[in-house]
DNA sequence: CTGTTAGCGCATTCAG
DNA sequence: CTGAATGCGCTAACAG
């Protein structure tokens, strides 16, 4: 059987209450010399706390949850990364939870989170325009934090994103900065405020810059490769023989890899005849050739400033930002001519 | 605050016990009108059970962990998703464990699962030749399976593996029937049981063939991207203008991009001068150009069939097989020729 | 500095 | 079919 507590206040000769002293390592209230006994008793029977049963007493259960759309988009593993990177030195442990882009398994892993008494969640939500899933978590007072995706009936919950308008701007620039004036922009679904800020972004950098938004072409996928050779595919056909375009902009790298590929097929040289800018910058972007020219994300920073965020927020205390926008940096690869 | 069983009981007028079998489902013991009502209170007041106080009770805590050495490895999200798809059936909880390489996390990693008293463990270890952590987990008797890869100190143990052997020697096969006889293989760590496993099969493989294994070019790497196309441009430039290979077999994806990309930049032409097969068929390996060639793992599959397996062990069966070996499968694209 | 006591919320006997 | 009692392992007052 395992130690327990008890077993280990028998064998040192002291009380349960002691044990835990030193357990929690509480510097009051220990002698030195007994803290020593039991202390070489713990790792003699190598004890470790229970961790159901702390959790009963104090009503924590140093560990939090995280719920993500899509662990296999290549953006989450660095989000991750960054997580537990904040997480690490406080040792907490963190339930991973994938809704596979469903708000129903999203609610539901939500509920499977709150019995697990997890002492906070990091959500980035399916969907932006659903906050059922935050009521939920308010009433049960779980402090929470939502990453990258932002749920716009509640623009004041504490959360980490990148810029996403200014990135779609960014991107804007470059392309226009490059001589293009004929665009097609590959939107993810609107459904997502990440898409709309990107939109938004991306027509506004064409504006300021004297281009038309109304002469810009749009597309749409769903965030995947497919999906973007698909959209960019499609408008290519349209066009007969020639371009419409001479440069795409895509709200995700994945799809921006999918245009690109598109492009290639059909005989296009990029960055020669169209240019191809991305969003994100997770690891394929850079292995395609030519390599993506992208708006990086800092996705690394985003987990770990989230959780960290979280951590603050289970402490109890009152940050004064509770939002935090991080800079997203344009990253020059082959995909667009030098300027 | 949040309701406890107590409350439930209190507001339904029955006891304690009897909220907990309907919670229980314990088809004996309550009455279908007090059942009805006990139900309706508890989704009124949404309640749920406290899996810490649950825990504390049974033994159990319906939760288990999973220690993997890099979720930035795009292999890792395909064995999460077969994971999470075995556990949501059975609404288990995971716990996520990066060990980043390194085996003294790995084994703290394990400790804090240990004290979260998750019921078993998937892991993904770091070594091959080092089995404390094992010591630790059977100690504790706590069910867990290996994933992916080997510890060589314990054969018998529970686990998942896909044929490496083979999968190289399929490698080695298909590069052969290309006419090609000047090999480079850039191996992984031989710390690592998969490595070693696709060395002997790849070795065993041109063996067949009538290939001296002395032939063949030897190259190892990190598993990254930087790591391959480091080895196989150091080959290269060593071999003076001319290449001394005309085919590469990388012991993974990522190793075999860079090899590709090593050999384009010295403007080698794949497949036609230099053929490249890689081994795992992560994401990235079909959006190279040209796609890679590659021996595939059921990723997916050995992620859900490992925590199928840990769930029965879990459950208490012996089931006669405790390790399972998965088949890889070749999947031709761009970087070799056709046969 | 240390021990005693009383729960935390639930499952599980055992009675009724 | 239902209730009362007990304990899971630990922490947190409160005494001494």
């Amino acid at each position: 059987m395992r130690p327990t507590i008890t077993d280990i206040a028998k064998k040192a000769g002291v009380s349960k209450a002691t044990v835990s002293r030193v357990l929690n390592k509480r510097s009051d209230g220990v002698g030195a010399e007994t803290r020593r006994r039991v202390e070489r008793l713990i790792t003699q029977m190598d004890f470790e706390p229970c961790g159901a049963a702390r959790s009963l007493a104090t009503g924590k259960s140093r560990s939090i949850g995280l719920v993500i759309p899509d662990i296999a988009d290549p953006f989450c593993p660095l989000l991750i990364r960054g997580i537990e990177d904040a997480l690490r030195s406080r040792s907490y442990g963190l339930f991973l939870c994938d809704s596979d882009q469903d708000i129903h398994k999203e609610k539901e892993n939500l509920r499977i989170l709150l019995e697990k008494r997890v002492d906070g969640v990091i959500l980035s939500s399916t969907m932006s325009d659903c906050d059922s899933q935050l009521r939920l978590l308010e009433k049960r007072e779980v402090p929470f934090v939502l990453l990258d995706r932002i749920i716009e009936a509640r623009p004041g919950v504490a959360g980490v994103y990148a810029d996403n308008r200014k990135g779609a701007r960014m991107a804007a620039e470059h392309l226009l900065a490059g001589g293009a004036r004929r665009l097609l922009f590959i939107n993810g679904p609107e459904m997502l405020s990440v898409s709309k800020l990107r939109r938004v972004g991306f027509e506004g950098g064409c504006a300021a810059a004297g281009l038309e938004p109304s002469s810009i072409l749009h597309a749409s996928g769903d965030y995947s490769v497919e999906s973007g050779e698909l959209a960019a595919g499609t408008v290519l056909d349209a066009g007969g023989g020639r371009a419409p375009f001479d440069a795409v902009f895509a709200a995700c790298d994945r799809m921006a890899i999918g245009a690109l590929r598109a492009l290639k097929r059909r005989g296009f040289d990029v960055p020669r005849d169209i240019e191809v800018v991305g969003f994100d910058d997770v690891e394929p972007a850079g292995l395609v050739d030519p390599p993506l020219t992208t708006i990086a994300q800092p996705a690394f920073e985003m987990g770990r400033s989230g959780a960290s965020l979280l951590l603050r927020l289970i402490d109890g205390e009152r940050p004064r930002s509770r939002i935090k926008i991080l800079e997203p940096t344009l990253v020059v690869r082959g995909t667009t001519r030098p300027r």
